[in-house]
DNA sequence: TGTACATCAGTGAACGCGCGTTCACTGATGTAC
DNA sequence: TGTACATCAGTGAACGCGCGTTCACTGATGTAC
């Protein structure tokens, strides 16, 4: 993080692994701009020099697949939580779908590597290819709604699950793409589309 | 397009303007890639020399800002088409959001610069500021439906139109973006989304 | 306990690349007289 | 009708830049004896 970082005791190479993900984390989340994070910028911040990533990264899409790997492990790991002892199992659907927004929001260049970007998750070779485990999470959480009889006849939980999904992403993706748009009240809009979202596939 | 360009006549100078976006607009289809559009490989495509893009262009964004405001029409124009002559509000919304899902899977790389960036529609001088005129048209309709009672009780048609707007957006961004994902049949799921649209709307 | 040595965590300098852009220019074309 | 000239539509070569990446190296740290 800072220039007057120690060199890692023997042993402790790993550690500079961590600070250089978490630094280029870090990045995107100040400059608001995935351009910004280059391999430079990212040494710079962790207190290192350029070459010294390439001790822990084969090259710099290694680097941001890295990010991407821990980035959506925060994403499903704060969906959980939001989620967790919400007995109703619609109302846990509106609960995840709130808290994946805003992640989103808060996170835009994050949200954007993620979900708006093909290069670092989709284009990877077969074998590498990151996998979140939110969709399924959100997946279960709408079979759990179709089990208990809340969804209406003949809907596909899985296809009803991606509408939800395209849902949430429509307005994240959109709120963060155009800053300039004249939004009514943001807080309003998530509301409507979430309720949307389960009206439309509830009995 | 060709090598062989010949030069334009006296006074017929613009010509090469619209060739150039014409090709830049081309290459944008023809790579799946916004970064294959450089000034150089639209000049190659035009049959000119890079320098000559400067006659016409006072840099590279304006290039691409020509771009989005030539795709902007089209997409107006492609949906304003497809719902002509239709009489049902409802059903009228239903064609204009699949025209609208429809040009963006037709037209990934035009779509993700005018609906998946920040920089060339949103990061201009106010002034230049580029407008659609596809979501005031959109947002015509919605209001034809509500006038026509279509809609639910205390919603707001703004608030509507652009929760329509974020579920279409929603599939098609993500289908766009995630060509690798499991999805089911890509056509039972824009009906679907088309579907919960309304749904989630009318009364 | 002292010391030679292997190893590990880095570094400094430089590479080649493709990019947007600039500059001084050229040569065909139309126009004035 | 012929010709000098201004203008217009371009061009060739080169610039500086920041990037990802490589290469030969250094110096502290732990270990073997």
């Amino acid at each position: 993080m800072s220039p007057d970082r120690v060199r890692s005791r023997r042993g402790e190479g790993d550690r500079l692994r961590e600070e250089i993900v978490e630094a280029a984390t870090e990045l995107l989340l100040k400059t608001d701009d995935a351009e910004a994070v280059t391999i430079r910028a990212v040494a710079k911040a962790v207190g290192v020099s350029p070459p010294s990533i390439y001790l822990h990264f084969a090259d710099k899409t290694s680097l941001i697949v890295a990010v991407c790997q821990a980035t959506f492990d925060v994403l499903d790991d704060h969906i959980e939580r939001s989620a967790a002892g919400i007995e109703d199992p619609l109302e846990a659907i509106v609960v995840r779908g709130r808290a994946y927004i805003e992640f989103g929001l808060d996170n835009p260049e994050h949200y954007r590597i993620l979900f708006m970007t093909r290069k670092f998750v989709e284009e990877l070779p077969p074998e590498e290819l990151l996998k979140s485990a939110a969709f399924d999470h959100h997946h279960a959480a709408v079979e759990r709604a179709a089990a208990a009889g809340a969804l209406r006849e003949g809907l596909d939980p899985l296809v009803a699950a991606i509408g939800l999904w395209s849902a949430v992403h429509g307005i994240t993706s959109l709120l963060i793409t155009k800053p300039n748009f004249p939004w009514p009240d943001r807080e309003q809009l998530v509301e409507h589309v979430l309720d949307c979202g389960v009206r439309a596939i509830s009995r």
